[in-house]
DNA sequence: TCTATAATAT
DNA sequence: GATATTATAG
């Protein structure tokens, strides 16, 4: 209770990149095009810190390219073009609204008040990690267990993953098809499968109530209105074109938190080295306005 | 692949 | 302790 911190500052809700995308689906460069995608996620003295070099700046034109590219490898039959395919040398550089989504890097509003964001500091790997869910664990065996941590569905990333499903069609749209589509590294099946299963479980209660908006307990999925052919039948097959159709293969990018100065970090890079250990939850943006998992528990 | 449910986070 | 979220078993 002494936090029922119900923030709302981020709003993937509306103002979409949907135009955004209709541009580089046409190819013609705007003004966008020309923009740095993104803004420097890590400031540069961490990034000295930590060795990292710097990505150079994308421009929409070399993410329509770097599109193009890895469309052609979806394309292909099975080339397992995937962790290879994208090594055209686009492993994570920030989305096109990075500079929308991660203003402030120095946000980091003080939920609590009293100014203790080391409050929530816990267990960053020890074997045991985030990982956790499911039926029988060895609990430990702390060795070589490097379990990935536990995915958190951003409001980005679950955008891209409601617009990959609408874009397939719900009959279409089938965990490994979704997770290639998506084309976010280190995204795993599972993760997507997981995802779904509990999309489609909203999908079906929006259908019953079918006037209510989402209900409170929706929180991400609420962020993120339900596309058009989602609604009804969506059965836009494969070879039947009737319906707008965004290309499908989103530049290959990250949906990246915003970085965090928090030592935990560091850990995160040394543990896993994994691209996508940015968004996997070590819970350090839980005091940000990038929590949004706080629930707010108002319908009981 | 889908569903149920366990584990975990808030 | 309740509820939401994610992972995993079946």
């Amino acid at each position: 209770m002494g936090e029922e911190v119900r923030i709302t500052d981020y709003d993937v809700s509306n103002d979409d990149d949907d135009d955004r995308v209709s541009e580089w689906e046409l190819g013609l460069p705007t003004v966008h095009d020309l923009m740095p995608l993104s803004q420097s996620l890590v400031p540069a003295e961490l990034a000295t810190a930590f060795s990292i070099s710097p990505v150079p700046h994308r421009t929409m034109i070399d993410v329509n390219r770097a599109s193009q590219n890895t469309l052609s490898n979806l394309k292909k039959p099975f080339n397992n073009g995937f962790s290879n395919g994208l090594s055209n040398g686009f492993k994570s550089f920030g989305e096109e609204r990075a500079d929308e989504m991660f203003i402030e890097g120095e946000e980091t509003v003080d939920l609590t008040g009293d100014g203790s964001d080391m409050r929530k500091l816990r267990r960053v790997d020890s074997g045991g990690g985030g990982g956790g869910g499911g039926g029988g664990e060895e609990a430990d065996s702390s060795t070589r267990t490097s379990k990935r941590p536990r995915l958190v569905w951003t409001p980005q990333l679950h955008k891209r993953f409601v617009d990959v499903v609408a874009h397939l069609g719900v009959k279409n749209a089938v965990p490994k098809t979704i997770m290639q589509l998506m084309n976010v590294e280190g995204l795993t099946r599972e993760n997507v499968a997981s995802h779904l299963q509990k999309y489609r479980l909203y999908l079906k209660r929006m259908q019953g109530l079918s006037n209510e908006g989402p209900s409170s307990s929706d929180h991400l999925f609420a962020s993120t209105p339900v596309p058009q052919s989602l609604q009804e039948s969506s059965g836009n097959g494969n070879g039947n074109g009737n319906s707008v159709q965004i290309p499908m293969p989103y530049p290959p990018h990250m949906v990246p938190m915003p970085y965090t100065q928090q030592p935990q970090m560091v850990q995160a890079f040394e543990s896993h080295s994994h691209p996508f250990n940015m968004m996997m939850h070590q819970r350090d943006w839980s005091g940000n306005k990038y929590a949004y998992q706080h629930r707010m528990t108002n319908d009981k």
